[in-house]
DNA sequence: CCACTGACGAGTG
DNA sequence: GCACTCGCCAGTG
């Protein structure tokens, strides 16, 4: 059954990022199939409710910096905390190195 | 229904 | 690297 949202697709997604990986907005959007609706992804994501089973924790901008912290959330403490906590590096300005730590998904052949 | 806001991305200066 | 603009969509009052 299709639940009428965007958000749910978005959620499904999100949910397949490995543990230690980091993806950005619109990787996401792109792979829910709103591929250039970053913002979607944004949106979907602050509907979220605490303690939802999507690690939101993982998705982070293009630039590889914590939109949260960026924007100056107190939630942003809680990423970087979440993914320090599962090997992640995260620099002292909240931004993470996509090119060590980003969810490369489907890229193995060649 | 209208107006405003908001976890983005890419382009421009 | 920073500031500003446009596009796109959902939620709220």
């Amino acid at each position: 059954m299709k639940r009428g949202g965007t958000h749910d697709r978005i959620y499904a997604v999100v949910r397949k990022i490995p543990r230690g990986r980091v993806t950005t907005y619109g990787t996401i959007a792109r792979l829910a199939g709103f591929a250039g609706q970053a913002r979607l992804v944004g949106y979907a994501l602050s509907a979220l409710p605490n303690g939802s089973a999507v690690p939101w924790h993982r998705v982070i901008n293009a630039q590889g910096k914590l939109s949260l912290e960026q924007n100056g959330s107190s939630s942003g403490i809680t990423q970087r905390l979440r993914l320090e906590s599962e090997g992640v590096k995260v620099d002292a300005a909240g931004r993470v190195a996509l090119a060590t730590f980003g969810w490369r998904v489907a890229i193995g052949k060649s």
